[in-house]
Order: C-alpha cells, then sequence, then structure tokens
DNA sequence: TATCCTTCATACCCAAGAGTATGTTTCCCG
DNA sequence: CGGGAAACATACTCTTGGGTATGAAGGATA
C-alpha cells in the first residue's frame, strides 16, 4: 500500500484499461484520426505504456476489435445453444445482438469498422493471419442466423425472399442499427436501453415472421 | 477535333469526373487513408488539378457526401409528393431509397461515413457553415419518413412502438443495409439489383405493417 | 503576334504522427 | 541489500501527406 490507490492494478486490468480507452477512441474519431498519444492521453499516460502492451497501432486496433467479436458471441450463444423452438432461438440471439450493440456501443462502433474493409494494409504476417480469422469469425456467426433462418422456412414459421441471403443482411442490418444512430447519454435508464431493445426486436423478427398476405 | 475525343470536356464535366473519382477512394480508402494524390492518380492527373478545382481534402469530401444528399432526396422524392395512401407512399420512397443505395453505392457509402460524426475538424467557417447545413438536410430527409410514419399511425394502418422515433430508425437501418454488405460486381443485372430491392423493402414495410396479434 | 486567362503539372515546405532508443522508477526475489 | 526485470516516460527519427508556390501549355482576344 505504497500508493493512494488500494494496491497496483494487475497485468491483465492494464490490459483492459487500454482496450477500453483504445475502443473509446477508435469509436469516436475513427482509426487514422486516433493516434496513440490520444489513447494514451486518455489514460493520463504516454505512448511508452500503450507501446509496451502493444507492438502497434493496427494490433492494438486489431485487439479492440476481436474483443467485439467476442462480445457479441457471447451475447448470442444462449439463445443459439438454448432447447427452444426455432422462432424462441432466433428471438433470443436478436436480443442478445441488439443488447451488445447498446451495452458494449464502444466496442461494436469499432467492430463494424473493422468489418467494413478499409485500412487493408496488413504488414506484418500475424496481422494477415488475424484479419483472415476474423472473417471466418464473422462469417461463422452470420452462419448461425442463416442456419436458424433456414430451419424456420423449412417449418414454415418464417419467411424471405428468393435469396434468403439477403432476408438475413437486412434483419441483421435492422439489428445493427443502434451501431449507427445510438449514442449513451449520462442520464441513461436501464429501462430506456430495454425499450430500445424490445422495439427492435419486435420490427425485425416481425419483418421475418410469415403472415398471410 | 485536334484530340482522339470529340472534344475537349467542359468545366463541369471535369469537376463530375472528379466527384465521381473521389467519391470512390473515399468509399474503398475512408477518408485519412484517401491521399490527394490518390483521387488524382485515379484520373491519370496529379495534385494540381484537384486543387484547381477543390480548395481542400475537407471540401472535396463535403462535396461528395452534399451530392450523396441530393441523390437520396431525388431517389425518394417522388414518392414523398405522389397523391396516394399514406402506406403506399412510404413504400415508394422506401424504394427509391434502396434503388439508390445500389446504383450509387460509392456515393452513399460517403454519405454514410459524412453522418458518422468522426473527423469534426472544421477548421474553415465555410466547413462549420457546410456541416450544419448537411445536418440539417439529414434531419429534413428523416423527418419525411417520420411524419409518414405518423400519419399511418394516425390511420391505424402502421404500427410502432412506445418510441417511434426508435421504428423509424430501425426502418432506415434496414433499408441502409446494402450500404454494409453490398458491393457492386462486374457481372451484375437489374434484374438481381431489383429483387434485393423489393426484398429490403418488403422486409422493412412488414415490420412496420399493423398486423392483428 | 502579343497578352491574358484557364488548366493543369512540378517542386517544394511543413506539421503530424507511427515507431524506436534509451533513460528511470518501482517492485520482486534471492 | 543488490541486481534484474517489469512498467512505464522522454526524446528522438523519419516517412507520409496536406497545402502552396511557381511554371508551362493551350486557347481566346485584340
Amino acid at each position: 500500500m505504497s500508493d493512494t490507490t488500494t494496491n497496483s492494478p494487475s497485468r491483465s486490468e492494464r490490459y483492459e484499461e487500454l482496450l477500453d480507452a483504445a475502443a473509446e477512441c477508435f469509436q469516436s474519431r475513427g482509426f487514422d484520426a486516433t493516434s496513440i498519444d490520444t489513447v494514451a492521453r486518455h489514460l493520463g499516460a504516454t505512448k511508452g505504456r500503450v507501446y509496451h502492451y502493444f507492438p502497434s497501432k493496427m494490433d492494438l486496433f486489431n485487439a479492440v476489435r476481436d474483443r467485439g467479436m467476442d462480445i457479441v458471441f457471447q451475447a448470442t450463444d444462449p439463445g443459439y445453444q438454448a432447447d427452444l423452438p426455432v422462432l424462441d432461438r432466433l428471438e433470443a440471439m436478436a436480443r442478445g445482438h441488439v443488447r451488445a450493440m447498446l451495452f458494449h456501443h464502444s466496442f461494436m462502433l469499432v467492430l463494424k469498422d473493422g468489418l467494413l474493409m478499409r485500412r487493408y494494409t496488413t504488414t506484418t504476417e500475424f496481422q494477415k493471419e488475424s484479419l483472415s480469422q476474423h472473417i471466418a469469425r464473422r462469417d461463422a456467426y452470420e452462419a448461425r442466423f442463416r442456419e436458424l433462418l433456414a430451419k424456420g422456412l423449412a417449418e414454415g414459421s418464417l419467411r424471405a425472399g428468393p435469396d434468403p441471403a439477403i432476408t438475413v443482411q437486412t434483419f441483421m442490418s435492422a439489428l445493427n442499427g443502434p451501431v449507427a444512430w445510438f449514442r449513451p447519454r449520462p442520464g441513461d435508464t436501464p429501462q430506456k436501453y430495454e425499450a430500445i431493445v424490445e422495439e427492435i426486436v419486435r420490427f425485425a423478427m416481425q419483418g421475418l415472421r410469415a403472415y398471410p398476405s
């Protein structure tokens, strides 16, 4: 107890601090406009601290992006694994996905940026590997939604156009909406968040459901 | 007829060439990663040409962004002005919006980038003015959708959650979907485009429609 | 034909920022 | 308590790219 703080933070805590700060900066200013000094200043530190944990700016960004992917996977996995009717599983996944969009907004914005393929100057071999792995994970994630939609189509409980891939994309676009228009505000209540979640999920599920025309 | 071309291009034609090239570059690499030299090289020219038409990179970007806004307004205006039931007007607007997303994909991507508020280093007074005007136009654009939704709610033909603003946002997110996942391909046919349009519009309208639960 | 003016190309300047090299402090371990 | 490694801070290098200053070529006009 040499410091004013209770105890010195562990390495992994420091790592998390850095990830959070980086997510915040990348989210608000974008990749290029965010300098390493910006991230460091966000922590009251300097470049040395950042480069002590990450070999390059690109690797830092990739770490944030990968963390974002972890989050959506974990948020939707219970729904996907659930032993329920297809339609309920899909709705649970949708709900988890939208919740992640709201509660981990910074990481989700970075995740979206990472998927929108600009800035593909993968210099290192490690980065190239990291990228292709990320693409694979994104495909696997979308495949879960496609799988459930296909099951629902087979059952007759769901409906899609001639090309179900487009339907899934549109479905997920609706779920991803908050990334574009939502900003967390100081006075936000959990109730407000849940109201947003429910409305988006309702909209998206209704777009998918089979109705007598 | 001194050249191989029929005649020397007019000033406005040159301007359009520049806008198109800039839209293409900004779309594929993003704002920061696109250098003025990149845009120039895209035209087989050098910086001199670009700076002859635009005072700065930011102004060039803004011009592309504003053009994008022009496009969506023109694409949806007939539907908005039409003398039809609210639901049909909204569907016509949606159809025009999605068509714009596909047929002017580059400009639409830049438009979305411009709305996602990064890079707000508006140095010039002119740029600050340009930005606030653009925000106003975006608000006016979204207001048209909100207006028709409100009319539909009053009629009972449409349905929304407790906060209709969220419903509109989700509706438009679905329409904007192609910005994220669509890439024009060499072999694309108009039929393919129309199929995408119809499916997205169907999905989005169904999410909005009032159904007996 | 002399002279602008337009329309660019070339050459240059300069700041910002990604890395790097090297201190410096603190903590741990023997 | 001494030595080393972790965890940074400081001070530098060097490239990239926005912007500018200037030149050059072609057309229009008098």
